[in-house]
DNA sequence: AATATACTTAAGTACATGCTTAACCAATCG
DNA sequence: CGATTGGTTAAGCATGTACTTAAGTATATT
């Protein structure tokens, strides 16, 4: 793939990671710090950071360092885009299926 | 990553791709066989295979041979398992701000 | 001032991913 | 039957991902 992701790849890449959701859960419940992040996970600091690099860069998460600590929180607007697809594919879906229920309903009346 | 994914982690990681997702919107029209998915993709047959693997491994899709056409759809119940993850999430999200509200409501009080 | 804390940077490694081409197989059409 | 259509299998390759360890840099704490 040649780096030409769009906002909504780099969303569902950076959500296909069970320690990168185990974060973007834990600041669903508030802002943390970067070793708060990193104390429920089995992996050394710089790997979490880069976790944590992947989820900024897909808008998800946004941080800010005071005086030695980096403090994290979610950006929900991030979020609710990838929300936004999988509800734009569920209605493309039943409006399907509504087509579907009156063509059968004509065939009944016919 | 030791392939120990989670129906979770295969869901996003099928869905971070704008390939798949390409396939995926094309399934939420109806269902649709493998060279039709592969219309629009400027790719080889086996490398739209190998995608809709993915996608079957994700339960996003589900897929049966008649006679030679393999036919493709979408598995709903699969896709709302990953809403279902952002929904609780903002779920969280709300119920801190509502304690939050309640703590400054009372502050204004008291 | 010395030490500890909270990251940060850099480099390396093993494995996963997204393609490709070539060859193959089994239904169906003429 | 012989050619075409729709897909499948296998092998290979370039790039990306998820870590690691080692060393470094500010900012508190004592």
């Amino acid at each position: 793939m040649l780096n030409q992701s769009t906002p909504l790849d780099l969303m569902f890449q950076a959500l296909a990671d069970p320690s990168r959701r185990s974060m973007v859960e834990r600041l669903s419940r508030g802002p943390a710090s970067v070793s708060e992040l990193a104390k429920p996970l089995a992996m050394s600091l710089p790997a979490v950071v880069q976790h944590l690099q992947v989820l900024e860069a897909s808008g998800l998460v946004r941080s800010a360092k005071v005086g030695r600590v980096r403090t994290c929180q979610i950006d929900w607007a991030a979020l609710q885009t990838a929300e936004d697809w999988m509800l734009d594919r569920r209605k493309t879906w039943e409006r399907r299926l509504d087509r579907l229920g009156d063509f059968l309903a004509e065939q009944e009346k016919g």
